[in-house]
DNA sequence: GCTATTTTGTGATATACATCACAAAATACC
DNA sequence: GGTATTTTGTGATGTATATCACAAAATAGC
């Protein structure tokens, strides 16, 4: 079951069995209904998140009540409001599960003395949030110099996955236009 | 003259004499004029660059020559194609200098000697990494909830020496509007 | 200090996208 | 399995922004 986690640190740098074990023993596991919320506006963050399975969303709502979706979470990545975990501020965003999911979850406080106590577990996590940066920069130009259907059609390469999860209105949200927009865009269709 | 990285370093970690000149010598220092290119698309990147004083813009170019800004790089700043770098492929953004500009610069190689051989290294590139996503993710959060104009008074709040050292066209390439548009924003002048 | 170059402002027009409205289709859930 | 809810498609209309064009102002560089 935490294979999927176990691999991830593995493709960055072996590890022993003990070594894992003590990793995994600062994490807890959390089980999550769909719709339930993991991190709500205006409360504290105090935890890093894995996903096991399932999938997540990280969203800011504006005063009209519109969404505006920051990431996606799907199996093996991360998520949290990463703002407000560093800063140890509250948090600006939402994140809830649009499916049931299976989590894992680090304190802020359990990951920084697992970083000071295991070099290579801070080498990890330098690798992945060097990984996460260039990912932002990729969709930040593409936000400035891509039209939205080949937006959209990029998003669908990248994470065919997240169409078999998410409703369209989601990845509206995610492409920043409305649904109806992205409804009109004509594109071939992908086989369910 | 490298008091500036010396003290972004140690408001992460402290550092003796010793180590600092040991970190430093990990580095080169380079003059570039203004206009003068450090990466070009189709190029290896072999190094990420510390601006000591200066500005520079990092930017892709689409097929019919118009720009749009990834970043822009005041002293104080890191700057490189971090996909090229990271991934060892070729450059597909163009850094240049807005003005006259001192650097550093250090090899990816040296930059993983040195985060090997001194923990305290890779958990400043760490902390750097994440103060990094967390900026982007702003960033893609206002291209997707703010208007034209409330992005470009985020940015003149964000960023008031920008606007000493850069002309609105660049302004407008990062932000992603025209600069046609931007010139019509009703703005409170700043004072020059 | 003078000329070439770059930057900025503004009009006219075109276009992509938002918004509102409603119905049909798909999906969730007891 | 049947009802409630969510998701999707599509028309009509409004709006922000792009684009093209040109001139004025500011700046750079010898």
């Amino acid at each position: 079951m935490y294979e999927i986690f176990r691999n991830q640190i593995e493709k960055i740098t072996p590890l022993l069995d003990t070594e894992f074990d003590y990793i995994l023993s600062h994490f807890t596991t959390k089980k999550l209904k769909k719709h339930q919320f993991l991190v709500q506006e205006g409360e504290d963050v105090k935890h890093e998140y894995f996903v096991l399975n399932g999938c997540l969303k990280a969203y800011h709502t504006d005063t009209e009540g519109k969404e505006y979706i920051l990431q996606f979470a799907l199996p093996d990545w991360w998520i949290t409001d990463y703002q407000a975990f560093a800063k140890e501020t509250k948090a600006t965003i939402n994140i809830d599960c649009i499916e049931n999911s299976e989590i894992l979850a680090i304190s802020s406080y359990n990951k920084e003395k697992l970083c000071a106590e295991m070099h290579k577990i801070e080498h990890f996590f330098r690798k992945k949030s060097n990984a996460g940066y260039v990912a932002l920069q990729q969709r930040i130009l593409s936000l400035l110099n891509k039209t939205t259907k080949e937006r959209y059609q990029q998003l669908l390469e990248l994470y065919p996955a997240l169409f078999q999860k998410v409703p369209k209105t989601l990845i509206a949200a995610y492409l920043g236009v409305s649904r109806e927009t992205l409804s009109r865009l004509e594109i071939p269709k992908s086989p369910k």
